[in-house]
Order: C-alpha cells, then structure tokens, then sequence
DNA sequence: TGGGAAGACTTCGAAGCTAAACTTCGATGC
DNA sequence: GCATCGAAGTTTAGCTTCGAAGTCTTCCCA
C-alpha cells in the first residue's frame, strides 16, 4: 500500500483494466486537465490567502474586473456567470463590503436594481494577486517553448469553444454549434 | 451591462489594460485551463447527482480504484493525496459507510490503523459513472482530431509534471526538478 | 516497562451554500 | 386608475462539508 499517489499513465492504464471500452487518448487529456486545475487551485488559494483573500471573494473580483471600467454589475448577472443562486450573491457581497472590497447601492433608473461597483482597495487586491499568481504561472510553463504555449493555447480554447457556445441538452450531449 | 460572459480573448484584453506587464500567451492557457475545468465540473457534478452521487464521494472512489485490486487504502494516504484533514476523510467514509460504498476494518499488522476497501456497489457506481462521463468527454474533444489530442495530452502531461514532481518551496516557487 | 508518538475518531463550530418565503418595485391588463 | 403579476434582491432556516482541538488506542523504543 503505497503513499505515492500513480502518476497519469498508471491511472489510465489501471482505469483501462477496470472499464475496456475506455478512450486512453481522451482520458489523458481529461485527467491531466483536473489534475492540472487542482493544482493550480492549490497555489492560488495559498497565495490569496497571503493576501487576505478567499477564493469566493477572488471570483468576484475578478468578474467586476472583467467587466471593464466603470466595474459595475448586477448581483443577478454575477450569480449567473458564477453559478449561484441570487441568495448566495448576497452573501458574498456581504462579506465583501465589511472588507471594503465592492460598494453596494440602488439603480436610480430601476430601483429594484442593485449595482455593486468595485472600490479602489478591490482593484488595488486585484493587482496584488495578479502579480503574486504570474511568478507561478511563469513557473508553471517554463518548460514549453512560445511556440507550444500558443499550440496549447489554441487546442484549449477550441474545446472550450465547444462546451461554452453549446449548452448542453437533456441529455447531456454537447451538441454542434451554429 | 451586458449579461454575456466575456469570452477568453476580450477576458485577457481587459486583463492586460489594467495590468500591463501581462503575458497574454501564458494567460490565456491558465485562463482556459480553469474556464474548461469550470465547466467540465459542472456537468460531471450534475452527471453525479443523477446516480446518487455527491463530488466528494467521487473523489474517494476514484482513489480506490486507481489504488487497483484489492482496491484498498489507508484514510490518512486518502487524505494526503486528496488535501485533507484526517479528521474530513473520517467524516467522508462515514457518509459512504452507510451507503454501502466502503469498508472500513482494523488493519490487523498494525492495530492503529485502519483499511478503507471498495465494495463491489462502490465499483458498480465507479463504473456507471465512467461509462456517463466517457460519451461527455467524446462530446468535449469531438472537434480535435487524434492527432491533435495526442499533442494536447503530452503538453498538459508536462506542465504536470512540473507541478507534481516539484513541490514549491517557501516562496511558492517551482523550482527545477531533479 | 514506561513514556512518547502516530493514526484515527469524536465533538464542536464555522464557512458557504440552497430553498423558500418575503419585500419592493415596475409593467401590464382591464 | 387600480389590481395583479413578475422580476430582483434579501432574509431566514437548514444542510453539507470541512477544520481544530481533544481523546483513545496502539506501536515503538529507550
């Protein structure tokens, strides 16, 4: 009973003797994947959390970012994009104004709007952490030249293409686009 | 404001107004990592809410598997290699206890220990599971050819390698391996 | 043989989420 | 105009999952 955790080839091959019918190919690269994020989700919370950060709190910000100046969005359209329910917003937005992280104020032109808006200490936060996590991401593909960062790049962002632009039906497939 | 999610490119332009020293190439590879991680989550997540499944669960299953025959672990090796408290893994294969997922017994060459073993339920679900998630999968890399997956699957398999074989040091650094 | 030390469990509490009911506001129909 | 409906957000209650601290059992070694 060993304590080293299989590297990615013997899991695929143990997983093939378990279940015949299964893809070596597409396994590799699924599990690679979920290997690769939890790792990285690893070292980013280690490093928000050096800078006072929770990773809920970090996805907020990074979304009012997103949105460009004047960094204003709806609680409703940052739950969407988050996969929350609108009760869950709330409290984040909570939390995050005690920090002084967001503001929080009605919409004049509909009231039963809500516009959270990013504080300069939330965009300062922002920067910190993008600074501390491009060291790590440097680290991360330091051994591949720019010519196979932008290969890996570009295969990423076709499946992604794939699974962002086609909602999936009942049943679950990924259908095709367009 | 717009309720449509940024894609990737306009996220890594914003991203590189507000922070100007911003590697576009290597944000783009994290930034689709994490994005496809997201989703592919989502959609595991609620593949396993149809069998009676919860996340953490699945976790520990696959563990079990990939220990291969006689599908047996210790609760503290679990533990480690999933990023847990001793005290969370015991909560865990309490829960599945009772769903007749896991055994767990005394370890009879050393009676502080314990052994977590696989119930054939618990590979039967191991299974379906593979079996619902591998048409998704073909769905998500329809549009690669094998070629192209292979090329995927050896990049991803190096970055990998280089956060799997080198634990960061103190400053979160990865450092060279060997 | 008498301490450690290690491994797992128990208890307690906190974080973070959802579901459902509620409030407030705007839109729509008669 | 007035009433009703729906949408957006909040509140409340409860659930899941995890961690921290303490305890118990067992092993190991001086």
């Amino acid at each position: 009973m060993p304590d080293r955790q299989p590297t990615l080839d013997e899991q695929i091959a143990i997983y093939q003797r378990e279940y015949r019918d299964l893809d070596p190919q597409v396994e590799k690269v699924v599990n690679a994947l979920s290997r690769l994020d939890r790792r990285m989700s690893v070292a980013y919370g280690r490093q928000l959390a050096t800078l006072g950060l929770s990773s809920p709190e970090w996805e907020v910000l990074k979304e009012l970012v997103m949105a460009g100046s004047p960094y204003q969005l709806w609680p409703g359209t940052i739950a969407k994009r988050l996969g929350l329910t609108p009760a869950a917003m709330t409290h984040r937005i909570d939390r995050m104004l005690t920090q002084g992280l967001v503001t929080r104020e009605r919409d004049m032109d509909n009231r039963v709007r809500v516009i959270i808006g990013l504080t300069d200490t939330g965009r300062e936060k922002w920067l910190e952490v993008m600074r501390m996590a491009s060291v790590f991401e440097e680290d991360l593909l330091q051994d591949l030249s720019s010519r196979e960062r932008g290969q890996l790049g570009e295969l990423l962002t076709r499946l992604l293409r794939r699974v962002e632009h086609a909602q999936p039906d009942a049943g679950g497939r990924l259908t095709d686009l367009d």
